[in-house]
DNA sequence: AAGGCGGGGAG
DNA sequence: CTCCCAGCCTT
């Protein structure tokens, strides 16, 4: 196939003069740190710049290179996540910054396959680092990508399934080898077009007019770029009833920060995995559960919470919460209510940033902390 | 190829 | 409400 060179160094100059200032990435024409690389490159994975620019800076500040977040707990790894979301990118960081201190002497292997054998690293994110930190001709493909090459070439297929995600992974790389020629930064090709979908390319309300690379654009010239790429089937979100229950606990004389909140610690697996909240079930019958669960406990002063709603992609959380306060009755086996541990904090750190809790438990947490609602 | 996996911002 | 975001892993 032909490219347009004209088009390409009118993107790049483009992206010369309008990048974002962002703090994991480099200069236009340098390369980026590669540990920075891949830990902003797993944040984004499904996240928006701006929730992540404050994460990363926190991360970095806390574990500066691989060694320090190969030597961190895991446990630190996932609180200091906390409120990301899809919490199995924190593992996969946390394996393969130890797998690059362990088997790669603490530098990022550059080749190709070794990069896609880490944890958390697909083929996305695999170009991504081989072209932001290395300099290779390295094409990818995201959201982003997709949109702008499926609009540019007036693509009538899903650019992210199927036969028209080969096809626009195949249009990045025919792109990037004239583009690199011509500027002789595949890293600010990539990125150029990852910029140009994030900022003017955008779903609902693309700014054409000021768009570099318009002229040529087959969905600007047929007035499809509304269609392209075509609305991806629908999810279906699933009802899910919860019941939680906010244990506290009456100052004892060892507690120097007042009533504490009692946390159990998710499983290894599924949703939330290894995440902390206060202890809960759900399905048909959570309520009956989490009865039992109160008697055993031998609660006391039980009083019900606002209901509130936590809605995932695929799920939608009807939690009902009551607050009680602990009898003189030890606690019951956490591993029979689903649970690896249980843990007392206080309000106020299981709502911090760092706490380890899911954003459902800080909610739950949260209606202890709220004003009691006008009736 | 399909399902699981969070959370939030924008319209 | 809706959509979808710098996707990956497992089955």
């Amino acid at each position: 196939m032909t490219v347009d060179l004209q088009r390409q160094t009118a993107l790049l100059g483009w992206y010369a003069r309008h990048a974002r200032r962002l703090p994991w990435r480099a200069p236009t024409g340098q390369l980026a740190d590669p540990y920075g690389v891949v830990v902003s490159e797993l944040m984004l994975q499904q996240t928006r710049v701006d929730t992540v620019i404050d994460y990363f800076a926190r991360w970095v500040q806390r574990w500066p290179h691989w060694q320090a977040l190969a030597a961190a707990p895991l446990d630190d790894v996932l609180a200091q996540w906390t409120g990301l979301g899809y919490y199995n990118r924190a593992r996969n960081l946390h394996r393969t910054a130890q797998t690059v201190v362990a088997e790669y002497g603490g530098v990022l292997p550059r080749d190709v396959a070794a990069l896609a054998a880490l944890p958390g690293l697909g083929p996305y994110t695999v170009g991504a680092v081989r072209s932001i930190a290395f300099g290779q001709p390295a094409a990818l493909v995201d959201g982003n990508v997709a949109r702008v090459l499926a609009r540019w070439y007036g693509l009538r297929h899903d650019p992210m399934a199927g036969t028209g995600k080969a096809q626009v992974w195949q249009w990045a790389a025919d792109h990037l080898q004239p583009a690199t020629a011509a500027c002789q930064h595949p890293q600010d090709w990539n990125q150029a077009l990852m910029e140009l979908g994030a900022t003017v390319c955008t779903p609902k309300q693309p700014q054409c007019q000021q768009c570099p690379v318009a002229t040529g654009c087959v969905a600007h010239a047929l007035d499809l770029t509304l269609a392209i790429p075509p609305p991806r089937q629908r999810t279906t979100v699933v009802p899910i009833a919860a019941c939680y229950y906010a244990v506290q606990r009456l100052p004892q004389p060892q507690d120097r920060d007042g009533i504490l909140v009692l946390l159990g610690k998710r499983g290894e697996h599924g949703r939330w995995a290894g995440l902390w909240e206060p202890p809960g079930a759900e399905g048909p019958d959570a309520a009956a559960q989490m009865l039992t669960f109160a008697e055993q406990c031998g609660l006391q002063a039980q009083r019900p919470l606002p209901t509130l709603v936590h809605v995932l992609t695929h799920r939608r959380y009807a939690v009902q919460a009551t607050a009680g306060t602990l009898g003189d009755r030890p606690l019951p086996d956490p591993a029979h209510w689903g649970y690896t541990a249980w843990r007392w904090t206080t309000v106020a750190e299981a709502l911090a940033n760092t706490s380890g809790l899911s954003r459902l438990g800080q909610k739950i947490v949260g209606l202890l902390a709220a004003p009691p609602p006008l009736l």
